[in-house]
DNA sequence: TGACGAAACTTGTCAAGACAACCATGCTCA
DNA sequence: TGAGCATGGTTGTCTTGACAAGTTTCGTCA
């Protein structure tokens, strides 16, 4: 059993240890290699196997599954947790940052970046009259490159006049927009449905699947600021959400 | 200097001493001992008041900086995180308040409220061991006399410890509880389903037809403070809210 | 006076060893 | 056969000791 590989062979300098390790169960769980509800190997196979001291193992068994995605059980062993709610997907807070926490990589595409007119019931829904002129774009957020979601961005030109000029794949809506107006109420909707043909092609999902979507309208300065409709799939999904 | 009334004489056979440490900050920052934004104690001078090992304060502090209620800055300190610098953004509301509003007449049916013990996944949504007691109400709320929404209440009792004694016919769990321990953190997460039979008989809805559920999880004094599965019957739900 | 640098202090991390609490297994003994 | 116990393996926690990295302070030197 050669013991090289499996962490970087000098202590790196800016990663600690134990988040390599961390960094090494959760490539094994997210590969498939260990899956739900696997027994992983215990703390001193770890340190065999890594090199590195009991504590160091125990501090990234422990913090993973304070996170949620191991179960540990004394006197037993360390599990892949099950198959919960645990694909935590969108958030009040942005989605770029939450998949950050996780150790996933975020990437964006970016389907449509436009300036449209506003039919009567999204003027409504601005408070603007019908036939106002409104930014939109619409792009899908994948985490490890599989598609998370589909976000329907519509935004009040008066709130953030350079929308358009934004590179959503390097930098979120969310992001930008709370950077150009912070938000001063929200409100939500949430609808269960079913994926129409667009949807679904966006998604790389089946159509005529569940999904769920939330309307989610914010204020800044009085004002309607943004309107977004984000669709994801399945039936069940994480509203973050917000702390103090 | 004396060091013994600081913690428990013996190591307490139930609670480690990381998790005394936290007691020990917990109950002086909460005091108001050490108010905001003061400078705590370094690690060497709590390793010399306590007794313990400079490991245990670190992990003492580590948890309470990551659980948000400590700052800590390399080189310099430890300090009181500030005040919450910015508000909530999912405002709770109160459903009866939102039913006045409307101009609907608002009334509860309780269907039970008694104490239980936590299964594994109860106990693990509040961070409490297994078989842990809780309190739990469960009720129907009214909109002109049409049933609108399923309320199971679960409730850390330590936050309301006179929650069994409350009529829910006459004041809301949620006003309840808000007037026993504010709100500081809300998760939400969104499930599409399908009425249960017992769902269905207590909604007045046909079985099998589709249901929105919300969880919803509250934490105050940075423990959670009670867990809310709401069911509304149809495929749309309004969650509401916000502002600062 | 001003710039530089050493020293002290802080937090961040890691190692090695130890004991306690808990669980599963298998063995012994009635 | 069945109950009870010993044993080994697992996680939970703690201590001592150490080094690294960042900040502040203050003294020294130009």
């Amino acid at each position: 059993m050669s013991d090289a590989p499996l962490l970087l062979p000098t202590p790196s300098p800016a990663t600690p240890r134990y988040q390599q390790i961390k960094a090494l169960i959760l490539s094994r769980v997210a590969s498939g290699e260990w899956p739900a509800e696997e027994r992983l190997p215990s703390e001193n196979e770890l340190v065999k196997m890594t090199g590195v001291s009991r504590v160091t193992v125990n501090r990234a068994l422990r913090e993973l599954a304070d996170a949620g995605l191991l179960t540990r059980v004394q006197g037993v062993g360390t599990f892949v947790a099950g198959a919960k709610p645990q694909s935590s997907l969108l958030e009040l807070r942005d989605i770029a940052e939450e998949m950050a926490e996780r150790g996933s990589r975020h990437a964006a595409r970016v389907l449509a970046q436009q300036r449209l007119r506003a039919d009567p019931a999204m003027a409504a829904a601005f408070g603007l009259p019908p036939g106002a002129e409104l930014f939109h774009a619409r792009l899908v957020h994948l985490e490890n490159d599989v598609p998370v979601q589909l976000e329907e961005r519509y935004v009040n030109p008066v709130i953030a006049p350079r929308f358009l000029e934004q590179d959503f794949s390097r930098i979120t809506p969310y992001r930008f927009l709370t950077s150009c107006a912070p938000p001063e109420r929200v409100e939500h909707v949430v609808e269960a449905g079913r994926a129409n043909p667009a949807t679904a092609a966006a998604l790389a999902m089946p159509e005529d699947e569940p999904c769920l979507v939330i309307h989610r309208r914010t204020w800044s300065w009085r004002v309607v600021a943004t309107r977004a409709l984000l669709t994801h799939p399945g039936t069940r999904y994480r509203l973050g959400s917000a702390l103090d």
